[in-house]
DNA sequence: GACTTGGTTGAATCGGATG
DNA sequence: CCATCCGATTCAACCAAGT
């Protein structure tokens, strides 16, 4: 796995901005050499005229050239066009983050699926500080949305669960995220004082996506570079990542931006891992070493059951014969079961879970 | 306005529950008769397997025929169909709610849009209590996405934006509502004690729905009616409703559930009234009534700039003559300016905004 | 009656390694 | 490719029964 990430990573320019137009740019680069894209493409806001405050200061809206799009065909060919060479560019169990707003996140999601793409989940991110409705008109418009999606249906993509628990206070992520606006000190700013970029998206933002669904060393493509906030957090966290921007104004401000950004310890970049990744220990290991003896009485966690061990590893309970998992799905006439969690055996009166036995091999294994 | 809806009510089956399929029965009622659409349509739920709990229960999961589709086109047509459909019933003013999740939101937004519809906002609606995701392998769902749109871009829509301001507490209301999902007493079950439909939505979440985007008296149409919630809120709320059910299970808990409903007093109807609908008052009136004297000086919020009233309740200021709008956004060399707030004039030696005298009016019009 | 405890449930595209 | 087996995984709200 590292040896692959390390072949194709040779061939790519990692850790750079390129300059040209996305599609181009992307399908000069090899074919399925990226763990994961995030793309904040523009958003075809179909503003009519200029937007003013109440108290008549003007809206610095998004209306540059590159946002302007005559039609819905047009931006849906864009659409299909950009995303086609970003599913070609992902490894086979790579995967996408796609942002949007009303205005284009339904075509880009609907052009996402039908090119295959997996939908994993539609991400909130709810604005804590957003621009209200001057008018009165509408709701605020206070999120914006995110469409995770893998390559395909099949693709073992990578998402750190215990890892954005821990983000979360210990309990689960939700789809609905919230996360201020890019503005202070973060927001970027030209000599003249306007933002360098209409849509600058928080650090905070990319943080969550990287720790979430990469680890370290993965390649990271943003096609829509931008002012550089993805190759900045990129960074900061030890992954790779590759930057494609048209603007050159853009690129400069990003390439001063990324180069004064310090990579974190290495340390910091150790994120809690679920048991799944802990290596795997045969019950059987544990009768071998003698901490259980062949003959010995394991209790279910509440009491009402119990079966005896016998010297090949497995359990007999009654006429029922199997592995700690099969002989406790039995009992408890259920489709499956944790053994390791089920069974209980009794020292110095107390009973205690056979998990503990595992988890002493285990912190032998390091 | 009231005549024209009359008349066409006259002919449409109001507070009924119409049998049949949603298509079909669209195409038969009037066009043009339908003030708002809330359309909560199959999901398209692509699901796999069975789905445990952590403790081994089976999740009840929303397997019905009605929610299976072959692929993307199928799903697709059955879109389109129905969204024009409802788009020929709207009024030229009307406007629709669609409901959905990933697995349908974006192809139904894209659609929506084909059709000529004019999206207003998405609106999400962060569950409070969510079902979490049991394997750990994604974000818990805890959203649900509306489309809120107008059957046109030039529709005059309807938005009772104080009312809604209202609801929140005096802060405008967002594009994120945070609302439980329907359990407990209002969970309508069947004899057996299941849930008599999968996905039974909160009366709440329709009670903002209507309260901010109709008015009483308008008609409401629900092509996938279900269980009702539509028309029971409708009803509550003294908004005359339309309902499309075609499983009769459905249609027989709809109808004893709405049946029992009971109608709020008019006066808890009575809404806050946003400044936009109120009677509108020029300011001439304000010289006619003798309030300001034609001569009089006016003064700008920050004392800078001052204009002199004139006997027609136009200002002048150097040489510029104009309506208070006009004068006070060409001395502020901005495109608008809302002269009700931008002017003062003197009393007692102190500087009072004209928007006072208009607010005297508007009480003496009560 | 107040409080605690245990059970149930909700629009869900919900494994992965080994043989 | 398929079959088999291991074994990891839940939050808030409501309700009923017990203390």
């Amino acid at each position: 796995m590292k040896t692959k990430t390390r072949s194709s990573a040779a061939s790519l320019p990692l850790n750079q901005i390129l300059a040209g137009d996305s599609i181009d740019v992307m399908n000069s680069l090899p074919e399925g050499s990226v763990d994961l894209i995030f793309a904040d493409p523009p958003y075809n806001l179909q503003l009519r005229g200029d937007l003013h405050r109440p108290d008549n200061s003007k809206v610095d809206a998004v209306d540059d050239a590159w946002d302007q799009f005559d039609s819905f065909k047009v931006y849906d060919d864009f659409t299909r066009e950009w995303l086609k060479a970003a599913r070609r560019l992902l490894k086979p169990n790579g995967a996408i983050w796609a942002i949007g707003s009303y205005h284009n996140v339904y075509r880009m999601g609907a052009e996402l699926q039908n090119l295959g793409f997996w939908i994993l989940n539609d991400v909130v991110w709810r604005k804590s500080n957003p621009m209200p409705n001057f008018r009165g008109k509408r709701f605020t418009n206070a999120h914006e949305t995110l469409i995770w999606a893998s390559k395909n249906e099949a693709a073992k993509y990578t998402f750190n669960y215990e890892a954005l628990k821990s983000l979360n206070e210990g309990i689960q992520m939700r789809s609905d995220w919230v996360l201020p606006i890019c503005n202070g000190g973060e927001r970027l700013k030209n000599e003249d004082g306007d933002k360098a970029h209409p849509t600058q998206k928080p650090e905070s933002l990319l943080h969550r996506i990287l720790v979430g669904t990469t680890n370290p060393g993965d390649v990271v493509l943003d096609p829509f570079f931008g002012t550089g906030t993805t190759g900045a957090v990129a960074k900061m966290l030890g992954r790779e990542f590759i930057g494609i921007e048209r603007e050159e104004k853009y690129r400069k401000v990003a390439e001063k931006r990324i180069a004064a950004v310090r990579k974190f310890d290495k340390d910091a970049l150790h994120v809690s891992t679920s048991k799944r990744a802990e290596p795997r220990v045969p019950f059987g290991q544990l009768v071998e070493r003698g901490m259980l003896r062949p003959g010995e009485e394991l209790y279910s966690m509440n009491g009402r059951k119990k079966a005896k061990v016998r010297a090949d590893g497995t359990l007999v309970s009654n006429d029922v014969k199997g592995s700690i998992h099969q002989v406790g799905a039995h009992l408890e006439g259920a489709p499956s079961c944790n053994g390791w969690t089920y069974w209980t055996f009794k020292r110095d009166g107390k009973n205690v879970p056979i998990d503990v036995l595992r988890q002493q091999i285990r912190a032998e294994m390091q």
